[in-house]
DNA sequence: GTGGCTGTATTATGCCACTGATGCACCATG
DNA sequence: CATGGTGCATCAGTGGCATAATACAGCCAC
């Protein structure tokens, strides 16, 4: 009844991303290709490629076309940022505010564990 | 690109259940009519009225018909527990794995003021 | 150059959640 | 019983998503 259930070019949208500001592909990296992503996933490999075209999008991976993408230079730190910004201002919001009308304390949350 | 646009009659369960939570609407309350909540927010009344088909399932208002929904007695206490159990299950764990990612400190967090 | 790996364009199809318009069933009030 | 308010069932339309089958274009190692 939550948010479980995302279309699946977004899921795989966050798999890279997570990879990439977790440091397992750094700037410069060969990321992995649609189609291996894609059986690996258990995907389509269109759907992985339109997963990559949002990163594309905001110039964090650069396709060299016939070899792959290669995360770009200072991609780790830019998706941070940008993803921060979102996070503050879209994400916490509204879970603040749950967190309030539903009476838990912080310290109930596991912040340090994750 | 998060969690904004979600489905209307999702988010029109919400509008309502943070009503019930708030105590906007108590034990034995009418609630408003599937048309005038539409009318208010500008969507169909039948999106209006599946959003009151999820609380009816959970038994958390009682339909007079012909006359209106009512708040289902304790509605506001079993609707803040199971809200509870699935925020902690659910909602809390990615987010809380997207601060560790994103090298957020609690201290950044406004949680006392919203 | 050939084979094999890359990403990409094209087209088509099926699916399912969401939304909407209309009409009907029910009830309180006068 | 007539009226105007309820909720609800039915049918249909729309759009996003995912998949599929090909085919094409670029690059590299051999």
């Amino acid at each position: 009844m939550a948010e479980d259930s995302k279309p699946v070019y977004l899921r795989i949208r966050e798999i890279i991303a997570a990879s990439i500001l977790d440091g397992v592909y750094q700037d410069g990296d060969l990321l992995p290709s649609v189609r291996a992503l894609a059986s690996q996933q258990g995907a389509n490999p269109l759907t992985v490629a339109k997963a990559y075209q949002t990163f594309q999008d905001d110039g964090l991976v650069v396709v060299k076309r016939g070899v792959g993408m290669f995360v770009a230079h200072g991609a780790a730190r830019r998706l941070r940022e940008t993803e921060r910004a979102r996070f503050l201002t879209t994400v916490w919001p509204p879970v603040a505010e749950q967190i309030r009308r539903l009476g838990i304390r912080i310290e109930d949350l596991d912040t340090q564990k994750v």
